[in-house]
DNA sequence: GAAATTTGACCTCA
DNA sequence: TGAGGTCAAATTTC
């Protein structure tokens, strides 16, 4: 896994870089620092109940990043996760459906970090990217904070999000 | 044949 | 009780 950050932490933060323009550029609601939503703290705060049942109880933080036709030719980025897809689900009130992705490594490396991948409805061309990752021990750790936040959208997830989307298009050119 | 994806069913929570 | 999240069998891809 370090082998992996270490070959790839140049173009992660080139790509870190054009992440935050994006989301300048987008004025989105995404934290600098990376930390997990407020509203989100908040809901886990409240959550003291069964531990074992809890859900939710990971530390998330969103990012959304518009994929363009230059990104796409700059060919995938990795961020240190192999990502298996393992649902997807119509949500209520979104135009697309969301795409739920873990850490191919679960059980052999213990890496349990996950991440949901959901189309704006508003522009199809931006995915917001829900990440979940913390180490076996309960604390984050600091490769997985930055690797998740710094380029979650070129994996294996986004790039199926992308074919999905290329597909979609095809379809509405030939519609219209 | 192994690994990844799809998809319907099931589970949990608000 | 409905929506969101996960599981796992079936299917597809490499």
């Amino acid at each position: 896994m370090e082998h992996r950050w270490n070959w790839e932490q140049g173009s992660l933060a080139s790509e870190l870089i054009q992440g935050l323009e994006s989301a300048k550029q987008l004025k989105s609601p995404l934290s600098i620092s990376g930390s997990p939503r407020s509203e989100d703290l908040g809901k886990d705060n409240r959550d003291t109940r069964d531990v074992s049942k809890k859900r939710k109880m990971l530390p998330r933080w969103t990012d959304q990043v518009r994929i363009t036709s230059e990104s796409l030719l700059e060919g995938t980025h990795d961020d240190g996760y192999s990502w298996r897809k393992y649902g997807q689900k119509d949500i209520l009130g979104a135009k697309y459906p969301r795409s739920y992705y873990r850490c191919t490594y679960r059980h052999t490396q213990d890496c349990w970090a996950t991440k949901q991948v959901q189309r704006s409805d508003e522009d199809p061309t931006i995915f917001e990217s829900e990440n979940h990752s913390f180490s076996p021990s309960g604390v984050l750790d600091n490769n997985n904070i930055l690797s998740s936040f710094s380029s979650p959208f070129m994996s294996p997830a986004a790039t199926s999000e992308l074919n999905y989307l290329s597909a979609s298009q095809s379809q509405t050119n030939t519609l219209e």
